[in-house]
DNA sequence: GCTATACTAAACCATTGTGTTTAGTATTCA
DNA sequence: TGAATACTAAACACAATGGTTTAGTATAGC
């Protein structure tokens, strides 16, 4: 796996500790190629809010931005959110082979 | 899969979106168990600030920490951080889901 | 060309985050 | 008991975040 610069991993697990871009993350991720209008729809929040939460994940690489006339439609990237996942998981596994470890250790293994 | 907290998620991915705290847990996660003091030792940055993070870690309860006289000892607790990526876990399928979908179509597979 | 639509930019405000230094509280050790 | 250690709390400064409203830009449709 390659290494992953620390300012991606920032931007990435900031952009995922909103709700609003969760939410529009999680909606992207199904495969849905959406307007920010459409995004917006379901929100409390002025269309610039969700038009700057939009820009946040773009920023991060979690998703991209295409214009077509007035509209930009928005789709998921899975790059950058796989780096995230990376990420964790690393840790994860060092975490299990610790367990593992105490584990045979506990049981007399060597 | 149970459904996580948006509120527990956002301290999740906020804790995570630090470099300094990604660092921590990272150690932690290998199974060691470390006093504050031990923890802010390769930083550039005051006890306090590093005593702080660490706090933030436990607020998300990506760690805890126990008290034995002066020293707190910190430890890596893996249930918030498993809900992270349960979170991208699932929205990934559904993008892995609908990637597949896309291969059947284009194959002409119903 | 004029108006409506779909945004983005800019300015503003309140809140939060991240660092600092200084104090304060336990606990240990001589 | 008195000094050193291992923190945490409090107060401060400053930048970033997340919302607002108001403008501005570009395109579409009449």
């Amino acid at each position: 796996m390659l290494p992953v610069d620390e300012d991606t991993l920032d931007r990435t697990f900031s952009a995922l500790a909103h709700p609003v871009r969760r939410a529009i993350l999680g909606r992207l991720a199904r495969g849905e190629v959406v307007s920010v209008t459409d995004l917006a729809e379901p929100f409390d929040i002025s269309l610039v809010a969700v038009s700057r939460h939009v820009g946040v994940l773009e920023e991060a690489g979690l998703i991209s931005r295409r214009r077509e006339g007035r509209v930009r439609w928005c789709r998921y990237e899975e790059a950058a959110i796989s780096e995230a996942k990376d990420w964790i998981e690393t840790h994860q596994r060092y975490w299990s082979t610790q367990l593992d470890a105490l584990a045979r250790y506990l049981k007399g293994g060597e």
